[in-house]
DNA sequence: CGAAAGAGGCCAGTTCCCGTCCTCAATCGC
DNA sequence: GCGATTGAGGACGGGAACTGGCCTCTTTCG
């Protein structure tokens, strides 16, 4: 075995279990253990720390260093990180979504094709707790994009445009030159050139379909704005969240504010506060109202007056009348 | 500069960027671009795939291969990793939450303590999203159990039993050999030897607090029980989640179970169905009923039935008096 | 105190690695 | 289609690096 291949040996093995005693690493690399404490001196001069603990059932192990060393991971743990991931490029840590997705892309270029497809299997279970709302990106879209992006490739991907004045427009086949994936709210847009239209757009992901990548490369042309995130707001400023939802809360703005955290901006009015959150849907929205125990008037949109109504109406038929505090109420 | 590092900034390289002109790669590791050519099939021989384009704006391509070759992460992808793992381990995706740990603890372990820094700073904001209920589990004190399983480590930690009779236990200081960590509903366990009490017994991760391990090594016992997890269950089952949701709904079992998924078992029954959900907190049963369109009766428990009837009428008091379809209902 | 296990210097033999030079083989733009 | 560009890879010689063996020293545990 070559050296360098020895090293990547040891460095895995010295990542699966913390202790390892020289005499078998030796072993399992097959030279002699005076080769192995060379070998260890080797990745300390890589600049990855190796604890050494001598005596009797003395050994070596792989401790955090001022870098970290390459990650060398089973087949479960590889997807472990992929899901992980793809939650956390779907905006559940601000701030945090690009670089999600910029890891993903690497992690899901790199995976063989039956780990890809074991995450795919299990990705799919994420679906369904839709607590935030808003429309759900597929993530292979995504890193496929990311991807494009980073390696300056143009992607082809079937779009469906937003409604214009009351009426849905057709999927179209669109060939853009990515340029900048960019978060913002709860969505994701990628700012490209289109070189059908031959100009700069921004896309809204969840509205593609079937994004495949050439293979090819193009030179990266220059963005006229000052960064892909103003781009994207510049074109975006008419067509916010679709619900703009204002509560007047009784409570006091901080525990209004702890709960909902950066979902919604809280300020306080009088007493007591007024929040302001845009959102996608109302679940959130109405999980809030019902969380927090305060008092409370919808100031908009009507969709949410609504809701609550019917809630509120649906909640009231569903325990006995006179209901609410008594014990003796529950049935079965 | 080393060949194996030569090897491993080669490796970092292709997985940056996707394609590199031979010249540049070799310019960059300061070799000849023979050299690059027999480094490139190094790599070939180490398993992973390298592909190369000829002729003009050529270069060479790391693609996925027969295994994952060893992820070099800039500083960003490492924290999102993590972060994402965290979520993963938290039980956001059912039958992970095992393997997360264990790359979590893979990863944490081997982060330099800046980025670790960044991390629970970082990870601090994913809280605040009650959307499950259920005590938080401390990512830290996971990740410390998950290694000192692997690697036979005994862990001290301070423990709040369960409250017995009614009267709350004191917090108490535990030395346990750990064996196994088991995520069971939405709890963690750790299964381990309690040196003091000598005797096996599963702990609630939730209840611990400051776990550290002394970097000795313990010689592994044998589970008196078939696996951990069956020891787990044989030992909570007298204390299982804090309410037992039952909600006879009109909608059809389909519909609900969609909805919920795995969190609850659906089962039709007459028109509807009963929908049967263990949960520590009223939050996430709430959430589920405000946002299924359907009628429903609360079987139990009693605070639920409460819980409902509060929610009620605090928004029938939020909507104005006849209100639930009419648009002049809104204010402001 | 002695056995076990890591640290590391020294040495000789061997391997391998590197750069150079060469010829081929794709690929792309003109 | 042709030439420029870029990857593939064989041959070769000098030199660097690697290996195993042997030795001594240090630390740790029973």
């Amino acid at each position: 075995m070559n050296t360098s291949a020895r090293m990547l040996r040891l460095l895995s093995l010295l990542q699966t279990h913390r202790y390892w005693p020289g005499g078998e690493l030796a072993d399992r690399l097959e030279v002699s253990p005076r080769t192995l404490r060379r070998d260890i001196d080797r990745i300390r001069e890589l600049g990855y720390d190796v604890d050494a603990v001598r005596g009797v059932s003395g050994g070596y192990q792989l401790r955090a260093g001022s870098t970290l060393p390459p990650l060398l991971l089973e087949d479960e743990e590889a997807i472990a990180i992929a899901v992980g991931l793809h939650t956390a490029a779907s905006g559940a840590v601000a701030g945090l979504e690009e670089t999600a997705v910029q890891a993903l892309a690497k992690v899901i270029a790199l995976m063989p094709p039956r780990l890809r497809r074991r995450m795919e299997a299990l990705r799919s279970q994420t679906d369904g707790v839709p607590w935030g709302g808003g429309p759900v990106v597929d993530a292979t879209v995504l890193s496929v994009l990311a991807q494009a992006c980073r390696d300056d490739e143009p992607v082809g991907f079937v779009y469906t445009a937003r409604p214009r004045d009351g009426r849905a427009a057709e999927p179209t086949q669109r060939r853009v030159e990515p340029h900048r994936l960019v978060s913002l709210g709860r969505r994701w847009y990628l700012v490209g050139y289109d070189r059908d239209r031959q100009d700069w757009r921004s896309f809204r992901v969840d509205r593609m379909r079937d994004a495949t990548t050439t293979g090819h490369r193009f030179r990266p042309r220059e963005l006229p704005a000052a960064d892909a995130a103003s781009f994207v707001q510049a074109g975006i400023r008419s067509a916010p969240q679709r619900y703009d939802v204002r509560v007047r809360f009784a409570a006091d703005a901080d525990t209004v504010a702890a709960y909902v955290g950066r979902w919604a901006t809280v300020e306080p009015a009088g007493a007591g506060c007024v929040m302001h959150m845009p959102s996608d849907s109302l679940d959130w929205p109405l999980m809030v109202l019902a969380h927090l125990d305060s008092e409370f008037t919808v100031e908009g949109p009507a969709e949410l007056v609504d809701a609550v109504a019917r809630v509120g109406e649906r909640f009231a038929r569903a325990v006995p009348r006179g209901g609410g505090s008594g014990r003796g109420s529950i049935k079965g």
